[in-house]
DNA sequence: TTGAAAATTGACTAGTCAGTCATTTTTGTG
DNA sequence: CACAAAAATGACTGACTAGTCAATTTTCAA
């Protein structure tokens, strides 16, 4: 039991590093199922199709994603803060685990992907929203305005965190936090919001 | 030969169609050749293997992403209204050519567009730099941060646009110009810039 | 130890697809 | 019109692949 289970993850590994290599129509399971040590059978005894392993494999990374930065966030303090640690932590998972990374940015409007998953993934990115409707609450924003900023927010953190990927640096927190405070001065956000 | 190039076009046109239906394995060539009305060995005088075609299609939308934009940089204005006018054009273009922008999003890093087409497209946003590099020049901001502000405006007005493209709303200048705001207030860019 | 159930194997099937090329059709010129 | 060059055709080839299944091996409880 606990040796299938491993198996399972052995697979899904390789699977992901193949299909950021390779693509997924470049990737023949024949292949998957030699890197993982296994015979070709044994794969779709596992993942019934090789669609149903990659939908697995992309709510997995994206929950895990998800799990690590919600476990980061602060309690009891300031929205702007946690709105910073949501930001700190999506970036240092990001530059931390590359190909995964890389994984989500190719396949998340792929159409291997298909919208059940996507729905599915959706519901673990909530605490995103939470921390918005916060400031809706405290007026610091208006509920108008609040899903074009939260898009912004998305955009500026997913693409600091694409400036230490490019640019082959190492995390900088520094550099991550004055990003973060030009986000927070646009929208007018202060220590004590 | 002018019916040549047209031929190459209709090719084009409904390559890019399909592919950012079924994507790129997804669509056989002789599904490419039969939508644009002509035999399969036709496709293969006009480009050489499945892989030009994809190239081609993806250096030409880029190409005219940017000529588009460029063309509505007004000269002699500050540098906050050039980025405007990039900003605005740039949300403009995406909602209007929403393929086109898709297709973009789908393969900019899939591993069918080669390094050699996304460097010689590279060359066609210099306008991109060139404006910051201004504000470098008049000490608005450093040129050690230049390179993350680059990609925080981009990451803004990048998912700026998809707030329209996924709302299904049309576009709106209000919204956009109170994004570009939120964007320049980070940097403290005012009017005289 | 035994033997039945569970897991694994890999050759095989039925299908797909990019690209070719001998043949036919179209075009344009004198 | 004549005819050669250019363009278009589509049946075909060789290569590849997702998934199957009968046979084999492993597991583990009695």
């Amino acid at each position: 039991m606990e040796k299938k289970n491993n198996k399972r993850q052995i697979i899904m590994k390789v699977s992901m590093d193949l299909f950021v290599k390779n693509g997924f129509h470049g990737t023949p399971t024949s292949l998957i199922a030699k890197e993982s040590g296994i015979a070709t059978g044994t794969l779709f005894n596992y993942f019934k199709t090789k669609d149903i392993l990659i939908n697995e494999i992309f709510f997995k990374i994206k929950l895990e994603r998800n799990t690590y930065i919600k476990e980061k966030i602060r309690k009891d303090v300031a929205s702007k803060e946690k709105l910073r640690d949501i930001w700190t932590y999506f970036i240092i998972w990001s530059v931390e685990n590359q190909n995964k990374d890389f994984f989500l940015e190719a396949f998340k409007q792929s159409d291997f992907i298909d919208k059940e998953t996507m729905k599915d993934t959706r519901k673990s990115h909530q605490y995103v929203l939470d921390t918005f409707n916060e400031l809706v609450k405290k007026e610091k924003i208006t509920e108008e305005s609040k899903h074009i900023i939260i898009l912004n927010f998305i955009g500026s953190c997913t693409y600091t965190s694409k400036y230490f990927i490019f640019t082959n640096e190492k995390f900088d927190l520094k550099k991550s936090e004055e990003s973060f405070e030009r986000f927070c001065k646009g929208i007018d956000l202060t220590d004590e919001d």
